[in-house]
DNA sequence: AAGATTTGACCAAT
DNA sequence: ATTGGTCAAATCTT
């Protein structure tokens, strides 16, 4: 690994950082401000929903650079397998085992690729569709089980499982488990509906609140972008533009964070190990 | 009508 | 017997 590399890796882990910072900013603000609002109901219902919206961008900023991260590093170790001629048999090994073991569709055979923690659990580049959900003993919130949209089209076998922790703090704050298992060998694009960056799935719904967004988070238009030689990439100019917007209400915030939009695209050639240890 | 989600049933693992 | 992953019919959405 080159300097270039890692600084663009530090880079990334800067730019989470920042935004974490913002979004612990946000809580307080949230926390000295609705109070003095107590008395205006329905300024207290717009500043909440503001609020909402501000930390639910910041949080998919963070999940977008956090799977783009990981995805850099499992297309490059891929790409050099390749090159090298060495582990990428191996994979392929793997993937052939879990095709015939598709007789035994009532266990999970696939194996866990990656895992993460995330505001944002259907917000990951990639479209899914769910087939199950199971109250887990003990557990205050069911699991769900989805897998990926291009099962049909490209005999795509990844699934994700999602699960709610339990933790809460002022009821503000969803945190979601996610655990991935199986790779995709699928091209993002040859799904008929590719305009939502989200799965299908309905959002999760808001607290305290209904549904509708506020101006800030309103549909986005989104498509992906293809890369022959990067399948599976997720989609890096869109990313941008997402965090465009979350640096903005940095600045809005008076938070000064600066990123170089040639750096995200920098990733894709960088060969670094996970930096954020968010794949467990 | 087609595609997506929900939900109870089924079944393997423990 | 219990748990949790998957199936598939029913239901919902577009």
């Amino acid at each position: 690994m080159n300097v270039l590399e890692s600084s663009i890796h530090g880079d990334s882990q800067v730019v989470i950082n920042e935004i974490e910072h913002q979004k612990a900013l946000l809580m307080e603000l949230h926390d000295i401000i609705l109070p003095i609002l107590y008395s205006h109901n329905d300024r207290k219902q717009l500043v909440q929903q503001l609020f909402q919206d501000m930390f639910s961008s910041s949080s998919k900023s963070i999940s977008c650079l956090q799977l783009r991260c990981n995805n850099d590093n499992k297309e490059v170790n891929l790409i050099r397998d390749q090159r090298n001629g060495g582990k990428h048999h191996m994979k392929n090994c793997i993937l052939e085992k879990e095709a015939k073991n598709n007789g035994n569709n009532r266990r999970k055979t696939a194996q866990l690729i990656g895992s993460l923690v995330t505001h944002e659990p259907h917000y990951d580049g990639y479209q899914w569709r769910k087939y199950g959900e199971k109250r887990i003993s003990k557990a205050k919130h069911s699991r769900s089980y989805y897998r990926c949209a291009n099962i049909k089209a490209q005999g795509c076998r990844a699934t994700k499982v999602v699960q709610e922790q339990e933790s809460d703090r002022s009821g503000m704050v969803r945190l979601f488990d996610v655990g991935y298992y199986g790779q995709h060998i699928c091209k993002k694009d040859d799904i008929s509906n590719t305009h939502g960056f989200e799965t299908s799935h309905e959002a999760i719904p808001r607290i305290g609140h209904n549904n509708q967004r506020s101006s800030s988070t309103l549909v986005h238009d989104i498509h992906g972008i293809e890369d022959n030689s990067f399948q599976n990439m997720v989609m890096v100019h869109d990313e941008v533009e997402y965090l465009m917007k979350d640096i903005e209400m940095g600045r809005a915030l008076d938070h000064d964070v600066t990123i170089n939009l040639q750096d995200f695209e920098l990733w894709e050639f960088s060969e670094q190990q996970n930096p954020l240890n968010i794949w467990t």
